[in-house]
DNA sequence: AATGAATGAGCATTCATTCAT
DNA sequence: TATGAATGAATGCTCATTCAT
């Protein structure tokens, strides 16, 4: 008996296929192991994202919608405050919360497929924008890469990601 | 009829196995395909390399090598030369080369399989080493995480690398 | 296009495999061999049964109801009839008889996978229950046993069954 | 540098294959397995067993060797002993003696390839033959067969041999 | 709109066997 | 005599995708 209308499903499946990739990788990632994490129907996934790459899509879609929201709330564009120390802390919650996709922005950085290109710059863009704020575009940019270096040389290493050098480097590029 | 005991053969393996990530990323490394870019029979890569992980660490390990060389090449020990100009080309020249394996470090970025971790630290150490000749440990690391993260920029995106706006980037962190 | 629905050919692949099995061994056992065997095709099989484990145990479990059935109408539980007669009959009915998986039982024996072992034990259960209407529980294995052993010889050297002599043998045992 | 003349080499390799068969079953055992589990290269196990059968039946020439030497020294010849416990005593040593190649006859019972079958034969014959001395030939079969069903009831449910019980169901067989 | 049975391509891996050395 | 590099066939299994219901 299929359960009709049920709104929040889509977004159940998108969800899910973040948990999976943020367990298993994007190699984790298949129409059944969606399924069986959002526990829903196998046909319910091909139904929604006809291919796997649009689901990808989504799941980045919203990974970045996350990491915007964790920017835009500790990045008040109010003021002169200490850039350094919000954006470290902010690389901080975005790392340490739940089900945020952090993992899923790393899984899809090699351009592998023509398709979430677009959605990774435009992730890029937001946080840019976001940063400029604060500073001028450039720096926004630089200010983006550094964490991300330093992501790259905390995550294969398995160490933990200290705030407090985060933070000292990044001071280092602000003028 | 076996063709025996040709030497490079072992080699060509790898060579091809970074020549298939640096096109269709990790995803795309299977026997079969790296049988078909390197021109070996299938059971010969699965011969010399029982299992897919051991391909890839083997991979990785060449990768960290021509790297190191060109790190070595570009970064002279001996004097006090501008270090920011230097590792900016170094990443050039890398990016730009062939067969160096630059895809293979990012895609081995996310920690999914253990055996890896280990070569891409070791990758880390050697080329902080190389770098801390000319500066101190930690501003050695910054100076790896700030071009990691340019890169992540300019991959997802299709850009090319600016040497001019790595090398101011990388300046603002030298004191 | 796929056949939807056809609802015996599950228990086709079933009876795919005990013929399998009986011609060829467990060693002949493969998705592949099945499938052709069953003319179905190949993906049917896993997609039925995940595992070949998992269909072996289904193809014992139905070799076991075909012995129970011979059992249960060769061995009448009203009287005090000639047990060792009755027995003997139905050894060469279940041996004759064309898909019973006779040899599915000696080719399980070896306690390789743990997985049947359950299900070989289910099948001396109910044998021995369907004797022990016609004699105590003891002497039912025995007369499981001896029937074991005399297949047992039969079977490597290609010679056939001798109901009379079984016959024999198995009246020496019961008292 | 090879080792040229090693006698006890071959030997190796068979007792090696009893094991491994004992442990892994028939399905463990490949050149690979053997060579492995002798402390051999692998050339050599196919230099001196050309194919996988060849081995096989020496292993399992070994394995009656064995048992004919269990029984020899069990049932003396001379008197009118017991006959049925010493035959219950002889199949609990061979159960549980060390490289005796129990599983091996049990493995392969199922007449799947035609080599092995006339080893197997001459096993029950000249097991036969050594029973024969203390009572007639058919009697010896049948006591060959029922051990041969206690100990299939007893293999796969993982149950341990009783020798008690064997000698008391054996006695009901001699008149 | 929703489902899951069905299919076939593809994958990693094992292995008997061959044969140049 | 002895060895191990080499090969290709085969295996169990996963899975994206299709489509009748």
């Amino acid at each position: 008996m299929p359960r009709r209308h049920a709104p929040g499903r889509r977004r159940r499946i998108i969800d899910a296929a973040i948990r999976v990739v943020g367990r298993d990788g994007i190699a984790g990632l298949s129409h059944r192991t969606v399924a069986a994490e959002a526990d829903v129907p196998l046909g319910f996934t091909t139904y929604h994202f006809a291919t796997l790459e649009e689901l990808l899509v989504a799941a980045l879609r919203q990974a970045n919608e996350n990491f915007g929201g964790v920017l835009a709330e500790v990045l008040p564009d109010d003021g002169r405050g200490d850039l350094a120390a919000d954006l470290a802390r902010a690389l901080g919650q975005w790392r340490g919360g739940e089900r945020t996709g952090v993992e899923l922005e790393y899984e899809l950085y090699p351009p592998r497929c023509a398709a979430p290109r677009p959605v990774a710059a435009e992730w890029t863009e937001r946080a840019a924008a976001l940063l400029a704020r604060r500073t001028d575009p450039v720096m926004a940019r630089a200010l983006l890469a550094l964490p991300d270096g330093i992501c790259l040389q905390v995550l294969p290493t398995g160490g933990s990601y200290d705030e407090v050098r985060a933070r000292a480097l990044l001071a280092r590029l602000i003028p």
